[in-house]
RNA sequence: GCCGACGUAGCUCAGUGGUAGAGCACAGCUUUCGUAAAGCUGGGGUCGUGGGUCCGAAUCCCACCGUCGGCUCCA
């Protein structure tokens, strides 16, 4: 006897063995055709799982609800491998085939590994929906199969499913008595959890293969490298057209799109990958910016100091980057024989430099904290496949900062970086971000220093982020090698993760360095690091930025910040008149002198996104106005021309987007 | 670095073995124009680089360089 409660608390008693379809069933013959899964007891199951003995609640699950295109997504993942076995052959080997919920582009993958001498590319994609769509329409049954794991290996062993056996020998050493569950459709068969729809003609014709990629084994470099297939699944036909439909949309805002198209950057091959050349405007892009955070580290006691881009390469040995970080360095620079032995290397990190500006004087407890500042640029050697735009790149600007200070110094000083990474953040209305504070990995031997004084920095860092009452995730290993982090961590057009501000407590380098300070006990101490960067990189931080506003900078950061438009060249002198009193107001101001129609030079100066436009023609020469008109908004009317100046300078101080508000 | 794809004019792209194309951009001329593209004319390419196959290569093959999507890495 099963005794089942429903959502709106009625209760249904039921045969023994009977399934939450049966329930369905009960309700409405639509509700059994639409149910895709169950809630069986606060746990997602199968509808064709019969519910023992005794009391249960029991929801069923439909398209409306959230959980069901996971289910969906699950269940295309295996449609997929299942069509690829046809395709390729049983030797097929198959690894695992999540769903994924977060991703921005991709809806589940499946990763396989081709018979010798096959592969897929992206044209072979149509092909394998073909032979998908053929197994939604044979509605092939999903039957769940329980099996012990001796049996389980037998089965997986009879397939030559070899990746199948690992992952099981894998969950044994976790759980020894565990019960295997696997989902057979026809002649495939796979180890999973579940649930899954109950036929594939449920799967529907919402679904899509969007690209193929490598990707290896366990994620470790060390094993083989396997194919994967992505693919997104929806249940409607629409919901499909508009995921399609926001991922070309995205793709508009890519900053190496409109990098190119507003002359921002450039990164040339003759110059060398990940070697950014920047261009007037994005220059001017980067000069407000560091400029505006300049100002605010002055206000904040940094001093500002500059150091070379190479110098001895005894430095990285001391600070332990060299040779542990070799592989990640531009090759050392090896002079003549008998000069400079060891030979020169091109910085990959300013902190040896700052650490040697400390250590010229003597400090006493009265000097600390010094916080030495430089917008530094650094070399690192990146893997080839890494570098992307100006989100990865292998010459790069640091907005970074060593503050020295003592033990009791530490968290206030923590507390002031996260405050001003936050104050970055929030002046250019990043508010899209998340916390992640990287601890050692007590497994890994990459870290130097003792673990009392790793222990110290992630117990600082977690009292700071405790008290400032933070949203964060603590993930080990994300840690840098002489000590823990905070990293301001956000997404590109595409959705993927990008490290922008970081904050990272240092108790190893003072020791590697021998750094001192005299205390009011008058006996030597060792300070403690901070390195910090709250833009992260301005390469970086204007990469992301740039698809943030779409390339629509706010006012204070536009390359251009007003286009004056002569109706045509019989009003050039006034129009000239306009440009000198905006730029006397050090304003940054375009003249289109070109015979356009004003249609055509509006249109120019709306697609390179000025935030404003001064059209003047005869009207405005009789009344000594200008025609304004926003990139966005549209036509704003006339005004004199010091009341535009003025309000552009309002807009410029308070560096918002706001469109200029027109008195009427 | 690894897997897969791509590389043709400044940009976006067409061109699958037989004399290299379009739109935009650029230059000249005409038009002097009122809120998102006026008209005409013209210049511009060692088809990423090097090698090979072929009577003949942008096109087929090999290597390298670069870019893109992932994986790994990210001090």
């Amino acid at each position: 006897m099963v005794t089942i409660q429903l959502p709106d608390g009625s209760k249904q008693s039921h045969d023994s063995g009977a399934t939450a379809l049966a329930v369905a069933e009960g309700i409405s013959p639509r509700l059994a055709s639409a149910a895709i899964a169950a809630d069986v007891d606060g746990k997602l199951t199968d509808i064709t799982t019969p519910l023992s003995d005794g009391e249960h609640t029991v929801r069923i699950i439909t398209s409306r609800d959230p959980e069901a295109l996971e289910v969906l997504r699950h269940t295309a993942a295996h449609v997929m491998a299942q069509a690829v076995l046809r395709l390729y052959g049983n030797d097929t080997q198959y690894s695992i085939g999540p769903a994924l919920m977060d991703d921005f582009q991709y809806g589940f993958y499946y990763d396989f590994d081709l018979p010798e001498g096959k592969s897929i590319s992206a044209d072979d994609l149509p092909k394998i929906e073909e032979e998908m769509a053929k197994i939604i329409d044979a509605k092939i049954p999903l039957q769940r199969v329980e099996m012990s794991p001796d049996d389980a290996k037998a089965e997986m062993k009879k397939i030559g499913q070899s990746y199948k056996i690992e992952m099981i020998d894998d969950m044994l050493k976790e759980t020894p008595d565990a019960k295997l569950s696997f989902y057979r459709q026809g002649d495939f068969i796979d180890m999973c959890r579940g649930p899954h729809l109950p036929d594939t003609g449920k799967l529907g014709n919402a679904f899509k293969l969007m690209s193929v990629a490598g990707a290896y084994w366990r994620g470790d470099e060390n094993n083989k490298m396997l194919t994967r297939i992505y693919g997104v699944a929806f249940f409607d036909k629409k919901d499909l057209a508009a995921h399609v439909e926001r991922i070309e949309e995205a793709k508009k805002r890519d900053h190496r799109v409109l990098g190119r198209q507003l002359g921002l950057f450039l990164l040339d091959e003759k110059v060398g990958p990940g070697l950014p050349l920047w261009l007037p405007n994005g220059s001017i892009i980067r000069m407000e910016l560091e400029g505006w955070l300049r100002g605010e580290l002055l206000k904040r006691g940094y001093q500002p100091v500059h150091t070379p881009h190479i110098g001895k390469l005894d430095l990285w040995r001391t600070s332990g980057h060299y040779p542990y970080y070799e592989h990640g360095l531009f090759p050392t620079m090896n002079l003549a024989e008998g000069e400079g032995e060891d030979g020169y290397l091109l910085k990959p990190m300013n902190c040896p430099f700052h650490i040697q500006i400390y250590k010229s004087s003597q400090k006493s407890y009265r000097d600390l904290p010094v916080r030495l500042s430089e917008f530094g640029q650094v070399y690192r050697f990146e893997q080839s496949g890494e570098l992307s735009g100006l989100t990865r790149v292998r010459g790069f600007t640091q907005d970074d900062a060593h503050i020295f200070c003592t033990p009791e110094q530490l968290e206030a000083e923590i507390e002031s970086c996260v405050d001003l990474t936050k104050l970055c953040l929030a002046t250019l209305g990043l508010d899209d971000y998340r916390v992640r504070i990287g601890l050692r990995d007590p497994d890994s031997a990459k870290y130097t220093g003792k673990s009392e004084n790793w222990d110290l920095a992630e117990n600082n860092i977690r009292r700071v982020v405790k008290k400032l009452d933070m949203n964060y995730t603590e993930e080990p290993g994300e840690a840098a090698f002489y000590g823990p982090k905070i990293d301001f961590v956000v997404k590109d057009c595409i959705g993927r993760e990008w490290q922008l501000g970081t904050i990272q407590v240092d108790y190893n380098l003072p020791e590697r360095f021998d750094l001192e300070y005299t205390a009011a006990d008058n006996a030597s101490h060792r300070p403690v690091m901070i390195h910090r960067a709250p833009l992260g990189s301005p390469e970086r931080f204007i990469g992301i930025l740039i698809e943030h506003f779409a390339g629509a900078f706010p006012l204070w950061l536009a390359p251009v910040q007003a286009a004056v438009l002569p109706v045509s060249d019989k009003f050039l002198n006034y129009a000239q008149g306009v440009v000198r009193a905006l730029r006397n107001a050090g304003l940054r101001v375009d003249l289109d002198d070109s015979p356009d129609k004003i249609g055509a030079k509006i249109r120019r100066a709306t697609v390179q996104k000025i935030p404003y436009m001064a059209v003047v023609g005869g009207r405005e020469v009789e009344s000594n106005t200008v025609a304004v008109r926003h990139r966005t908004a549209g036509d704003a009317g006339a005004m004199s021309v010091e009341s535009f100046v003025e309000g552009l300078l309002a807009e410029k101080i308070s560096r918002g987007s706001e469109p200029l508000h027109v008195a009427s």
